[in-house]
DNA sequence: ATGGTGGGCTACCCA
C-alpha cells in the first residue's frame, strides 16, 4: 500500500500535474492540501477518470484538503467513516480530513503556517496543534493502524532544513514550540516514516518560489508521513518525488510517499 | 534589513 501526500497549492491550477503524477507514481492513497476549492467545484469527475475516488473538504481561496484512493487498490479504495475537521474544535478553515481505507485510518492535515513567531497566526498554530494532539490520542485508540500525513509546516530537525543557522529556534517552521508540538505527537506513538527509513538523507519537500530556491536547493522537509507503532513495522520504503517541482508552473511542494508491505 | 514569486482575485491576502 503506497500512501502519499502533496500540497498542490490550488488543485484548479495543478490538476494536470496531479493527473500526470497519479499515472506514473500510482499511489493507493493520496492526501492533498491547499486545494483552494469549494466542494461544489472539486474536480471529482476528472479524478474518477484517472481511476481515483475522492473525498474533500474545501473552501474558496484558502486551505482545503482531500483524500484520493485508487479504485483498483485492495478493497477497491473504498473510503469509510469520513470525518472533516477536528471534533469539538470550531474552525472555519478547512485543514483536516480523515477516512478509513483498507483498514488504515488516514488523517490528512494542512497545519497552520503561523506566519512569524509571536504573531496571532502563530498563536493559532500552537492552539490548533494542541487540538490535533488531543484528538489524535482518541483517534489512535480507536484506530491502531493510523497514518497522520500532510503539510505540517514544521521541519522536524536540522537535517530537514538547508540552513540550520537561518532556520533556528526563533524562526517560523522551526521554532522550539512548534518542534515541541511535533515531538508531542511523535511521543504518542507515531514515527516519521521518511526519517525512520532514511536516517541520514537530507531531502526536502518544499522550496520557496522566490530567490531561485529550487535551483539552489534551499528547501525544507515539512511534508511528513507519521505512522503508528503498528504500521511502523510494515514500512518498507519512503521518499520524496522532486520531479513535479521541476515541471512548468509547479506547486511549491513535492509529493512525499511511504510504501507499506502487503 | 529588505524583498524576492505565485495563487487567487481585486485584498489592510496568504504562503
Amino acid at each position: 500500500m503506497k500512501i502519499a501526500s502533496w500540497n498542490v497549492n490550488s488543485l484548479n491550477v495543478r490538476l494536470p500535474h496531479l493527473e500526470t503524477w497519479l499515472a506514473s507514481a500510482k499511489p493507493d492513497v493520496v492526501a492533498l492540501q491547499e486545494t483552494k476549492l469549494e466542494d461544489t467545484r472539486f474536480p471529482d469527475t476528472a479524478i474518477a477518470a484517472a481511476g481515483y475516488r475522492s473525498v474533500f473538504s474545501g473552501q474558496k481561496t484558502y486551505n482545503g484538503v482531500a483524500i484520493l484512493t485508487r479504485m483498483d487498490a485492495p478493497g477497491g479504495g473504498v473510503l469509510d467513516d469520513v470525518q472533516a475537521g477536528i471534533p469539538g474544535f470550531e474552525d472555519a478553515q478547512k485543514r483536516v480530513l480523515a477516512a478509513t481505507v483498507n483498514g488504515v485510518r488516514i488523517v490528512d492535515v494542512y497545519v497552520v503556517n503561523g506566519q512569524s513567531v509571536g504573531s496571532e497566526k502563530y498563536a493559532y498554530k500552537l492552539r490548533w496543534l494542541e487540538a490535533l494532539h488531543a484528538w489524535l490520542r482518541e483517534e489512535m485508540r480507536r484506530y491502531p493502524r493510523l497514518v497522520l500525513l500532510g503539510d505540517f509546516n514544521i521541519a522536524p530537525r536540522d537535517l530537514d532544513v538547508h540552513d540550520p543557522a537561518q532556520w533556528n529556534d526563533d524562526h517560523i517552521l522551526t521554532s522550539r514550540p512548534e518542534r515541541d508540538a511535533l515531538d508531542g505527537l511523535l511521543a504518542q506513538g507515531l514515527h516519521d516514516a521518511f526519517r525512520a527509513l532514511n536516517p541520514a538523507e537530507r531531502a526536502f519537500s518544499w522550496w520557496d518560489y522566490r530567490q531561485f530556491a529550487l535551483r539552489r536547493d534551499l528547501g525544507l522537509r515539512i511534508d511528513l508521513t507519521l505512522v503508528s507503532d503498528m504500521l511502523r513495522a510494515e514500512c518498507v520504503a519512503a521518499g520524496i518525488d522532486k520531479e513535479p517541482r521541476t515541471w512548468e508552473r509547479p506547486s511549491d511542494h513535492a509529493p512525499a510517499w511511504v510504501q507499506l508491505a502487503g
